[in-house]
DNA sequence: GTAGGGTTAG
């Protein structure tokens, strides 16, 4: 500023290049009020500033987010080239406006001024619907600015943000020459599409062609970690993590593979160290506390969070209320609840809900929990159904079960899950003609069950153990182990539980197989192969059974081992015959 | 003077 008061001062104007340099220092400091001043006085030259000129001014007034003010002068402008169209369209794409960018795109089409590598990269990120994405992509191709990196990564992108992972795929596969946001975005792609297995195949490749991971790269690979439960691959990244530690993103995903990954006095340590926390670090913490069964501490937090933290946000909600729900604190769930709008201004969207129905059910107050959906501002759907269907098979409620399963089948009719929970409940009531009805609707609606299973990291391998299948090559000294441990906690009480009515959520019943439930080969797994200080992390697909459950915290008594098992929902910590759930799940 | 990639739930 002093700059250009000493130019006005001596009786100077500036040329256009000067005055290019002062908005652009204007615009790096963010001074709102002097940019509008350099403006003034560009327009107080008493000739017509030039398109250059002008799109540094247009440029300057986006950055401030003055979009009215930069609408005017777009508007106003004589002459538009590419450069002033895509400064409009990637600050519509930046807002969100979609349409607008759009818009702006065939706007400029028909004042015949033809796009660039910039316009196609800022507006791809204003696409969504597949048909105009398409559209575009044969206009990129008929251009041939297919081959430019930018337009690459938006493209990989936004095919797979709209669900079309292999046309993203596709795109990155057929480059010559990449750049590291490239591979970033590929990676990112299926780290973000729950393919943490593609995404670290392809780190793998990435770092043989020679890129170094930078803060987008560990975020995405930590990601893959997570997804895959992978906590001592997780480890190795966090070492590099270090070099990066003042982001912020990059630190909120490291957390979180801590916490999803059960560990949580690392997650705490990580969390302490944080420089810098935003509501995400937050959310993510209590949400992890809860998840392992630490919902007291979950609670804790959120009242730090309300004296010391950023506000809580919709997510940060859910993880109060999962962490009441877990525990069966009703009424503080209630007062969460009740209170979320008036403290936070957060109406509550369905997933609150979901987790009021889950507590209520837990809870044994299925009548409640029925009032409460039908008072519901949205539609039930199926996780509203299944959630109290999961309360039924808790409380043993056989005739409520009936008709909570069918209320989830007519929405979604190819829920193994509930066909099998439905037919264990016909079977075991003697009313065989409705197990062939139900047997019957799942061979033409081609529904079939998943099979139970676990796995376990060893060795920086993983092993995994399926119902019914002996493809793990240890399987044979698996089996005759664990019949030999059967009968060592068997001394200890253990009555293998065959009351299996409800017991399932989603298959693994038969008596006879229980015995081979997958995670009590991961168990014996874990115990044959890890030293005896190390926790034994078990992951499985669905939902552990009560004998399994009894099974592990016995185990962990009579061997004098942690087990740690995750399942699609929550963690279950057994130490010293206890788990962390209070038996609570 | 204009452009691309990464974090919490479901």
């Amino acid at each position: 500023m002093n700059a250009m008061n000493s130019l006005q001062k001596h009786g100077f104007w500036a040329d256009s290049i000067t005055y290019s340099e002062l908005i652009k220092c204007c615009v790096s400091r963010g001074a709102v009020k002097e940019g509008k001043l350099v403006h003034k006085h560009v327009c107080s030259n008493g000739y017509e500033p030039k398109t250059f000129l002008k799109n540094t001014l247009l440029n300057m007034y986006v950055k401030f987010n003055l979009m009215d003010e930069a609408k005017k002068l777009f508007d106003e402008m004589p002459e538009r080239n590419v450069v002033s169209w895509t400064t409009m369209i990637s600050a519509y794409s930046n807002s969100k406006l979609n349409d607008e960018a759009l818009k702006f795109l065939i706007l400029m089409h028909r004042e015949g001024v033809r796009p660039n590598m910039f316009t196609f990269s800022s507006v791809l990120r204003a696409c969504d619907g597949l048909s105009n994405l398409r559209h575009l992509h044969c206009s990129i191709i008929k251009t041939g600015l297919d081959s430019d990196v930018f337009v690459r990564s938006a493209l990989i992108d936004i095919y797979s943000k709209s669900g079309e992972l292999q046309k993203g795929f596709r795109v990155f596969d057929e480059m010559v020459t990449g750049d590291l946001v490239v591979w970033n975005s590929i990676i990112g792609a299926f780290a973000q599409n729950s393919d943490g297995d593609e995404a670290l195949n392809l780190f793998k490749t990435m770092k043989r062609s020679g890129f170094l991971a930078n803060q987008a790269t560990l975020t995405s690979v930590l990601r893959a970690c997570t997804c895959l439960v992978l906590l001592e691959l997780g480890r190795q990244v966090h070492v590099h993590v270090v070099k990066f530690e003042r982001d912020l993103i990059l630190n909120n995903a490291l957390l979180d593979m801590y916490c999803k990954c059960g560990s949580l006095d690392d997650a705490k340590a990580a969390f302490s160290r944080m420089s810098e926390r935003d509501v995400i670090s937050w959310s993510t913490m209590i949400a992890g506390l809860a998840q392992n069964g630490y919902s007291r501490e979950a609670l804790e937090l959120f009242e730090l969070m309300k004296v010391t933290g950023p506000t809580p946000n919709y997510i940060t909600i859910l993880g109060v209320l999962f962490a009441c729900s877990h525990a069966g604190f009703v009424e503080d769930a209630w007062y969460h609840f009740r209170s979320m709008k008036k403290l936070f201004g957060i109406d509550p969207g369905r997933e609150h809900y979901g987790c009021m129905i889950d507590l209520l059910g837990r809870a044994g107050k299925l009548e409640e929990a029925i009032k409460f959906i039908h008072e519901m501002e949205c539609e039930p759907d199926a996780v509203t159904w299944r959630t109290l269907l999961g309360a039924c098979r808790v409380h043993q409620n056989v005739d409520l079960a009936i008709y909570v399963a069918k209320q989830i089948l007519k929405l979604e009719p190819q829920d193994a899950g509930t066909y099998i929970l439905l037919s264990n409940i016909y079977a075991n009531s003697q009313r065989w003609e409705d197990v062939v009805e139900v047997r019957k609707t799942m061979k033409v609606q081609g529904v079939r069950k998943e099979p139970g299973c676990s796995w376990i990291e060893f060795n920086k391998q993983v092993h995994a153990f399926v119902l019914g299948e002996k493809s793990h090559p240890q399987i044979d000294e698996v089996n005759r182990e664990l019949n030999q441990l059967i009968q060592r906690i068997m001394e200890a009480g253990y009555i293998p539980d065959t009351s299996f009515v409800l017991q399932d959520l989603e298959g693994e019943q038969k008596v006879d197989s229980l015995r081979y439930h997958s995670e009590k080969l991961a168990i014996v797994f874990g115990l044959m192969s890890l030293s005896n200080d190390k926790p034994i992390r078990i992951m499985k697909n669905l939902r552990i059974c009560g004998d399994c459950h009894v099974f592990a915290k016995l185990v962990a008594k009579v061997e004098h081992r942690t087990i740690v098992i995750r399942d699609p929902i929550r963690y279950h910590h057994f130490k010293d015959g206890a788990c962390s759930c209070g038996d609570y799940w």
